[in-house]
DNA sequence: TGCAATATTGCACACTGTGCAACAATAGGA
DNA sequence: TCCTATTGTTGCACAGTGTGCAATATTGCA
């Protein structure tokens, strides 16, 4: 059960063969399923049973592509961008907050490809909020990545905090905590937007740069 | 199965009978025991038969008491405060950021009555972050309460704004997003402070005071 | 005491998720 | 083309969560 993506890792990119086609097409297969199932018929009936039956695979193959039901329904969580994004990033002077903007921006927009399976996710997500429980695993799991991230940048720019551990994590945290809201912010407002007039980074954009003017003391006026 | 809770709720201390005696009794017995099986054989040990039997109780009846293992290992969600104390909030003028981190106060104090519990609860969310799962639910349920609360206080002050329902969701929903992980990262630190020298509510008043500290685009100097 | 309300329990059931071993399909060289 | 190692698929048994329901036990109250 090798990853696929792994043949063109190298930037070799290698034709894959008849068994990695099939893979993906497997995977693909039991994704489409899972949202079709939870569109055409409620989250009720999307049981694993009835997804891999439309998928045309057994139910313990589902979990060979699959480790939960939201998984599939739902996505993967996020991911930081390779080693060298990184690096670039701790080693970045500019404001943080718009820095990690644009970590986030490299990120999704690969993520964004498939129109379609966006698409579904989003409006089963809207539909469906409690499908989030799964989820809470990632973003825990990303929440962390970022903070050991934004630790390393505020370590290498302001040595005498590097010294105090404490208040580096602390600090690092709120920061990590106060992006991944304004991320989760942009994404559902770019839910609520009807006529999709603004696309998601730009949401994002939106949302980063009121986060100063909603903490002003005096508020916004 | 009446909530032993309402019985208090007017403000009636009604002397409970032996009915809502036992009924607390057991349900603090199951807890107790979801505790104890947790912290002395671990998380995998900690099956609802398991934690059952330390309580005396039929695996059955567990259910009728937590709707959820987690909800009895982890607690309840986080719960606004009365309607009088919601409509202060809406009328109140000062700063926002503080304001509701008082009323986070208000929340947090009683839930803080029973430490035997709260520090049990809190070294079992130390050392398996993964029975967050559940708490997905209901942080997601408190959000929703708080956005909602804010944006009445946010039309309130601002009528230009209640006139833009788009906008006034979009905002008020940041500013809870922001003083939700505001709470979260208090929460945090507050685990990692060994000796405990400041307690949950002056580690939230520090995360408050950070915010804007934070957010500056020329970044901590 | 006796009746109404409520709590506890056992039981059957549907569902998620995992380990394991048998079986099927593919890759790649002889 | 055939052979074999590797990898993918499937069925099966199993442990666990959570729910509905009906029988039984307990409590409140007249």
């Amino acid at each position: 059960m090798s990853d696929p993506d792994l043949a063109i890792a190298d930037g070799f990119a290698i034709e894959p063969g008849l068994r990695e086609r099939k893979r993906l097409a497997t995977r693909r297969a039991i994704l489409m399923a899972a949202i079709t199932v939870v569109r055409e018929r409620g989250l009720e009936a999307a049981t694993v049973d009835e997804i891999a039956r439309i998928a045309d695979v057994s139910p313990r193959t589902f979990f060979n592509y699959f480790s939960s039901k939201e998984e599939a329904i739902v996505g993967d969580g996020p991911e930081l961008p390779g080693e060298e994004a990184q690096e670039a990033f701790v080693r970045d002077r500019s404001p943080i907050l718009p820095a990690i903007a644009a970590l986030f921006a490299t990120v999704i927009t690969p993520a964004l490809h498939d129109q379609e399976i966006i698409l579904a996710r989003r409006a089963i997500t809207k539909e469906y909020p409690e499908i989030g429980g799964r989820r809470w695993a990632s973003i825990h799991r990303f929440e962390g990545q970022l903070t050991e991230l934004v630790a390393r940048r505020l370590a290498d720019e302001d040595p005498a905090l590097a010294a105090d551990p404490r208040a580096l994590t602390s600090r690092a945290r709120l920061i990590a905590f106060i992006t991944i809201s304004a991320m989760r912010h942009a994404w559902l407002d770019w839910m609520d937007d009807p006529g999709e007039r603004r696309g998601l980074l730009e949401h994002l954009d939106d949302s980063i740069r009121m986060l100063p003017e909603v903490l002003r003391p005096s508020g916004p006026r």
